[in-house]
DNA sequence: TTTATTTACGACCGGTCGGTCGTTTTGTAG
DNA sequence: CTACAAAACGACCGACCGGTCGTAAATAAA
């Protein structure tokens, strides 16, 4: 089975498309994205992204799916290296900290971005994203639970609110980090650390390398 | 010295345009408020806004201005109330998030969505919301501060990690209130008071009412 | 080569955007 | 009343928006 010259062509253009799409959006908005700009800067026709895409809001939903790719590939995918537990948790928010810190993105999160643009516009955007928030929360529910489960933490809190204190530690350094500056990475890490210590059973586990 | 009713009508006319386009700007994105969208609910015209401001920037200045004072009137003043320490932190953590649950606003926070929306976004605007941001987080550190220094809290951390820890916490509720429902204020306020309730030297300064 | 399919394009459309201009309405002062 | 100033308006402008359509180039199969 040879590969169809045209599709893989086509596919590669899909990936720039998201690629540039993906930055433009988390700059300028994933609404005011502008498909003529966005053409402009790959170098294509505007109306050859309609051979891709049937309208922008399909676009705007690729993206979405896109930046996912890209969070579970610089993020979670890293981190799960790290032995289950409390040190996972920890790597987690510590990957997801240098995203940011290292400025993949223009706007450094595209989730946080997205999700205060739609909180109060319905649609199938925010439905898409609302899923992600949700799946997101879970996953990080469920490495605290692991966290617990393997003995690493003090069975005193609810998991649910660990991942709520996580994910607010790391929300608040996107929106901070022009104000701050790099103290808001040294906030958001010492305040997780501290907490995490607090309730660890073994506290060589939470050593920096 | 009467007031002069040509004025009188155009500082009306001035405030009821800034308080819709204070919810608008909150729904839609402070650049996605549209001008003829704003006249069309306020029942005007369009080229009537500018004869009150020159262009949308200063419109969107001015928005910026008005929410400033909405929050100090519903957040910061009623807090202010409490005495100061401890209680008064608490007081402006239980008091935005009052006014979040409230739904005062429909995107539920200007200034969160704002800081997001122009993270990325260098000029006026994006300069204005960091000043403003920057007097938050210092009358945050500010609060901190006091509640050590009345002996509330015990000197033991930087009282600019506890107003980060704060506004975190503060800022995550925004974003998660849509997904994660009431449950979210739960965990906001159980946060902060779990929290504090480590590091205050009376424990019955933190007892609810 | 011919035929079929996918990708990409230029030209164009109706609509909305922020903004301007000259005029009319509303209220003050003499 | 007249003279004047602030506020509001209708009509209009160029630019850009998302989107359509018929067509041309690229690739594959016959």
């Amino acid at each position: 089975m040879t590969i169809d010259g045209r599709l893989a062509r086509g596919e590669r253009t899909r990936t720039a498309v998201l690629d540039s799409a993906l930055v433009l959006a988390t700059s300028e908005g994933l609404d005011g994205l502008s498909l003529s700009q966005l053409a402009l800067a790959l170098g294509i026709s505007k109306a050859g992204l309609f051979a891709h895409w049937r309208s922008k809001e399909s676009l705007q939903l690729a993206v979405i799916e896109h930046a996912r790719a890209q969070w579970v590939d610089e993020v979670i995918k890293p981190a799960l290296r790290a032995p289950r537990g409390v040190r996972r948790l920890w790597a987690v928010h510590d990957r997801r900290l240098a995203f940011y810190e290292g400025e993949r993105l223009p706007g450094r999160c595209f989730f946080a971005n997205a999700n205060f643009e739609f909180n109060a516009r319905p649609g199938a955007i925010r439905d898409r994203l609302e899923v992600q928030c949700r799946d997101w929360m879970t996953f990080l529910t469920g490495l605290c639970t692991e966290a617990v489960e393997a003995g690493d933490l003090r069975p005193v809190l609810d998991p649910a609110a660990l991942a709520y204190e996580v994910e607010a530690l790391g929300v608040c350094a996107v929106m901070q980090a022009p104000v701050l500056g790099p103290a808001t990475f040294r906030h958001a890490r010492r305040a997780l650390l501290d907490h995490l210590r607090a309730l660890v059973t073994d506290p060589t586990l939470l050593e920096q390398p």
